[in-house]
DNA sequence: TGCCAGGCCCTCTTTAGGGCCTT
Protein backbone atom coordinates (compact mmCIF):
# COMPACT_ATOMS: atom_id res chain seq x y z
CA UNK A 1 0.00 0.00 0.00
CA UNK A 2 1.59 2.86 -1.14
CA UNK A 3 1.43 6.31 0.82
CA UNK A 4 -0.99 7.80 -1.68
CA UNK A 5 -3.43 5.03 -2.21
CA UNK A 6 -6.51 5.47 -0.93
CA UNK A 7 -10.00 4.08 -1.49
CA UNK A 8 -13.04 6.46 -2.05
CA UNK A 9 -16.43 5.43 -1.39
CA UNK A 10 -20.01 6.04 -0.87
CA UNK A 11 -23.43 4.08 0.60
CA UNK A 12 -26.64 5.03 -0.19
CA UNK A 13 -28.66 3.45 2.62
CA UNK A 14 -32.32 3.21 4.31
CA UNK A 15 -31.44 5.96 6.52
CA UNK A 16 -29.86 7.59 8.53
CA UNK A 17 -28.46 4.87 11.46
CA UNK A 18 -27.60 1.28 11.32
CA UNK A 19 -28.31 1.56 14.89
CA UNK A 20 -32.25 2.15 14.26
CA UNK A 21 -32.23 -1.04 12.06
CA UNK A 22 -31.28 0.71 8.63
CA UNK A 23 -29.27 -0.85 5.85
CA UNK A 24 -27.06 -0.06 2.93
CA UNK A 25 -28.73 -0.63 -0.53
CA UNK A 26 -26.01 0.60 -2.85
CA UNK A 27 -21.67 0.64 -2.46
CA UNK A 28 -20.06 2.81 -4.82
CA UNK A 29 -16.10 2.52 -4.61
CA UNK A 30 -12.84 4.27 -6.71
CA UNK A 31 -9.32 3.04 -5.78
CA UNK A 32 -6.96 6.23 -5.85
CA UNK A 33 -3.50 5.79 -6.44
CA UNK A 34 -1.08 8.88 -7.02
CA UNK A 35 -4.03 11.05 -7.27
CA UNK A 36 -5.79 8.92 -10.44
CA UNK A 37 -8.77 6.75 -10.11
CA UNK A 38 -7.07 3.16 -11.10
CA UNK A 39 -10.49 0.86 -10.06
CA UNK A 40 -13.93 1.33 -9.39
CA UNK A 41 -16.33 -1.05 -7.46
CA UNK A 42 -20.28 -0.59 -7.69
CA UNK A 43 -23.17 -2.79 -6.99
CA UNK A 44 -26.82 -2.31 -5.57
CA UNK A 45 -27.53 -4.61 -2.44
CA UNK A 46 -31.02 -5.62 -1.37
CA UNK A 47 -31.48 -5.11 1.68
CA UNK A 48 -33.54 -7.22 2.78
CA UNK A 49 -36.31 -4.64 3.37
CA UNK A 50 -38.45 -2.50 1.94
CA UNK A 51 -37.06 1.65 1.52
CA UNK A 52 -39.00 4.22 1.80
CA UNK A 53 -41.05 6.89 -0.67
CA UNK A 54 -38.26 9.20 0.19
CA UNK A 55 -35.33 7.09 -0.49
CA UNK A 56 -36.75 6.31 -3.59
CA UNK A 57 -37.37 10.12 -4.40
CA UNK A 58 -33.76 10.85 -3.17
CA UNK A 59 -31.64 8.15 -4.78
CA UNK A 60 -33.64 7.00 -7.53
CA UNK A 61 -33.16 3.49 -6.34
CA UNK A 62 -36.64 1.36 -6.20
CA UNK A 63 -37.56 -1.59 -4.48
CA UNK A 64 -38.03 -2.87 -7.35
CA UNK A 65 -34.51 -2.48 -8.29
CA UNK A 66 -33.28 -3.61 -5.10
CA UNK A 67 -35.73 -6.95 -5.36
CA UNK A 68 -33.53 -7.43 -8.63
CA UNK A 69 -29.91 -6.94 -6.46
CA UNK A 70 -27.63 -9.55 -5.03
CA UNK A 71 -27.79 -9.62 -1.21
CA UNK A 72 -26.30 -7.18 0.73
CA UNK A 73 -23.94 -9.74 2.38
CA UNK A 74 -22.66 -10.84 -1.26
CA UNK A 75 -21.86 -7.32 -2.20
CA UNK A 76 -20.22 -6.92 1.03
CA UNK A 77 -18.08 -10.11 0.62
CA UNK A 78 -16.64 -8.92 -2.44
CA UNK A 79 -16.26 -5.48 -1.45
CA UNK A 80 -14.57 -6.22 1.16
CA UNK A 81 -11.96 -7.78 -0.79
CA UNK A 82 -11.55 -4.64 -2.73
CA UNK A 83 -11.17 -2.55 0.17
CA UNK A 84 -8.64 -4.64 1.81
CA UNK A 85 -5.42 -3.33 3.23
CA UNK A 86 -6.30 0.20 2.11
CA UNK A 87 -6.93 3.48 4.39
CA UNK A 88 -10.72 4.51 3.04
CA UNK A 89 -12.20 8.39 2.53
CA UNK A 90 -15.56 9.47 2.98
CA UNK A 91 -17.33 12.87 2.50
CA UNK A 92 -19.05 12.92 5.99
CA UNK A 93 -16.73 9.87 6.99
CA UNK A 94 -18.42 8.88 10.41
CA UNK A 95 -21.99 8.32 8.79
CA UNK A 96 -19.97 5.76 6.05
CA UNK A 97 -17.66 4.52 8.64
CA UNK A 98 -20.67 3.71 10.77
CA UNK A 99 -22.92 1.76 7.40
CA UNK A 100 -19.47 -0.17 6.48
CA UNK A 101 -18.72 -1.22 9.79
CA UNK A 102 -22.48 -2.33 10.26
CA UNK A 103 -22.64 -4.27 7.53
CA UNK A 104 -19.23 -5.95 8.03
CA UNK A 105 -19.64 -7.24 10.94
CA UNK A 106 -22.89 -8.66 9.72
CA UNK A 107 -20.52 -10.97 7.61
CA UNK A 108 -18.00 -11.62 10.44
CA UNK A 109 -15.55 -9.25 8.29
CA UNK A 110 -13.49 -6.07 10.05
CA UNK A 111 -12.20 -3.26 8.45
CA UNK A 112 -8.27 -2.44 9.33
CA UNK A 113 -8.19 0.88 7.18
CA UNK A 114 -8.19 3.71 8.62
CA UNK A 115 -10.96 6.54 7.61
CA UNK A 116 -10.63 9.94 6.47
CA UNK A 117 -13.03 12.74 6.21
CA UNK A 118 -13.19 14.81 2.69
CA UNK A 119 -15.87 17.40 4.35
CA UNK A 120 -13.87 17.73 7.95
CA UNK A 121 -10.50 18.96 5.12
CA UNK A 122 -13.00 20.83 3.22
CA UNK A 123 -14.23 22.65 6.07
CA UNK A 124 -10.47 23.33 6.65
CA UNK A 125 -9.31 24.24 3.33
CA UNK A 126 -11.87 25.77 1.83
CA UNK A 127 -13.31 28.33 4.41
CA UNK A 128 -15.01 30.58 2.03
CA UNK A 129 -17.76 27.91 0.32
CA UNK A 130 -20.86 28.84 0.80
CA UNK A 131 -21.23 25.23 2.56
CA UNK A 132 -19.39 21.62 2.52
CA UNK A 133 -22.21 19.50 1.31
CA UNK A 134 -20.50 17.48 -1.46
CA UNK A 135 -22.82 19.12 -4.11
CA UNK A 136 -21.73 22.65 -3.20
CA UNK A 137 -17.93 21.93 -3.29
CA UNK A 138 -18.33 20.05 -6.50
CA UNK A 139 -20.20 23.64 -8.30
CA UNK A 140 -17.98 26.30 -6.29
CA UNK A 141 -14.59 24.00 -7.43
CA UNK A 142 -15.88 23.59 -10.78
CA UNK A 143 -15.00 19.77 -10.24
CA UNK A 144 -16.47 17.46 -13.65
CA UNK A 145 -19.33 16.15 -13.22
CA UNK A 146 -22.43 14.71 -15.17
CA UNK A 147 -24.99 15.55 -13.19
CA UNK A 148 -25.83 12.53 -10.93
CA UNK A 149 -25.95 13.26 -7.29
CA UNK A 150 -26.99 10.64 -4.83
CA UNK A 151 -25.90 7.83 -6.76
CA UNK A 152 -23.06 5.59 -4.70
CA UNK A 153 -20.57 5.65 -7.70
CA UNK A 154 -21.03 9.00 -9.16
CA UNK A 155 -20.39 10.73 -5.17
CA UNK A 156 -17.38 8.43 -4.81
CA UNK A 157 -16.31 9.68 -8.17
CA UNK A 158 -16.76 13.22 -7.04
CA UNK A 159 -15.56 12.23 -3.79
CA UNK A 160 -12.04 10.86 -5.35
CA UNK A 161 -11.78 14.44 -7.56
CA UNK A 162 -12.44 16.97 -4.55
CA UNK A 163 -9.99 14.79 -2.28
CA UNK A 164 -7.33 15.01 -4.69
CA UNK A 165 -8.23 18.87 -6.06
CA UNK A 166 -7.32 19.41 -1.81
CA UNK A 167 -4.31 17.66 -2.20
CA UNK A 168 -3.08 19.53 -5.49
CA UNK A 169 -4.49 23.07 -3.38
CA UNK A 170 -2.17 22.15 -0.36
CA UNK A 171 0.95 21.67 -2.60
CA UNK A 172 0.88 24.71 -4.22
CA UNK A 173 -0.28 27.22 -0.92
CA UNK A 174 2.34 25.48 1.24
CA UNK A 175 4.49 24.04 -1.59
CA UNK A 176 4.31 20.87 -0.18
CA UNK A 177 6.02 18.07 -2.45
CA UNK A 178 3.97 15.54 -1.47
CA UNK A 179 0.46 15.17 0.40
CA UNK A 180 -0.40 12.27 2.34
CA UNK A 181 -3.06 9.86 3.12
CA UNK A 182 -1.85 10.72 6.75
CA UNK A 183 -1.78 14.20 6.53
CA UNK A 184 -5.16 14.65 5.09
CA UNK A 185 -6.94 12.53 8.06
CA UNK A 186 -4.78 14.42 10.32
CA UNK A 187 -6.13 17.89 9.49
CA UNK A 188 -8.99 16.59 10.31
CA UNK A 189 -8.56 16.85 13.96
CA UNK A 190 -6.17 20.18 14.06
CA UNK A 191 -8.73 23.50 15.34
CA UNK A 192 -9.81 25.13 11.76
CA UNK A 193 -7.76 28.35 13.37
CA UNK A 194 -4.30 26.21 13.59
CA UNK A 195 -4.51 24.97 10.31
CA UNK A 196 -2.03 27.17 8.28
CA UNK A 197 0.40 27.24 11.44
CA UNK A 198 0.47 23.38 11.59
CA UNK A 199 0.68 23.55 7.43
CA UNK A 200 3.39 25.56 7.50
CA UNK A 201 5.40 23.51 10.29
CA UNK A 202 4.64 20.46 7.98
CA UNK A 203 6.10 21.91 5.31
CA UNK A 204 8.72 23.30 7.07
CA UNK A 205 9.60 19.53 7.99
CA UNK A 206 8.66 20.32 11.67
CA UNK A 207 5.72 18.26 12.46
CA UNK A 208 4.75 14.87 12.01
CA UNK A 209 1.91 14.31 9.99
CA UNK A 210 0.82 11.68 11.02
CA UNK A 211 0.07 12.91 14.73
CA UNK A 212 -4.22 12.87 15.80
CA UNK A 213 -5.74 14.29 18.50
CA UNK A 214 -4.13 17.80 17.23
CA UNK A 215 -6.36 20.25 18.79
CA UNK A 216 -3.78 21.79 20.63
CA UNK A 217 -1.27 21.73 17.55
CA UNK A 218 -0.73 25.18 16.44
C1' DT B 1 -45.97 4.64 6.52
C1' DG B 2 -43.23 7.44 9.24
C1' DC B 3 -40.17 7.65 12.57
C1' DC B 4 -35.11 7.40 14.25
C1' DA B 5 -28.46 9.22 14.93
C1' DG B 6 -23.99 10.79 15.76
C1' DG B 7 -19.62 13.34 15.35
C1' DC B 8 -17.77 17.77 14.69
C1' DC B 9 -17.63 22.62 15.54
C1' DC B 10 -19.00 27.28 16.92
C1' DT B 11 -20.38 30.31 20.59
C1' DC B 12 -24.28 34.25 23.62
C1' DT B 13 -19.29 27.63 25.95
C1' DT B 14 -17.11 24.03 29.20
C1' DT B 15 -22.80 22.16 34.75
C1' DA B 16 -25.05 23.63 26.87
C1' DG B 17 -27.41 24.27 22.77
C1' DG B 18 -27.82 24.15 18.07
C1' DG B 19 -26.24 24.04 13.06
C1' DC B 20 -23.90 21.26 9.71
C1' DC B 21 -23.41 16.94 7.04
C1' DT B 22 -24.52 12.09 5.65
C1' DT B 23 -29.43 8.75 3.67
Amino acid sequence: MGKFTAVILDFETTGLSPGYGDRAIEIGAVLVRNNRIVDRFQSLMNPGKRVSGFIEEYTGITNEMLAKAPPAEQVMERFASFIAGHNLVAHNASFDRRFLDAELSRIGRRRTGDFACSMLAARRIYTNAPNHRLETLVSHLSLQTDGVFHRALADAEMTAQLWTAMIGELKETYRLRQVTFELMHSLGGVAKKAVPAYLERVAAGRTCACARGGRSLG
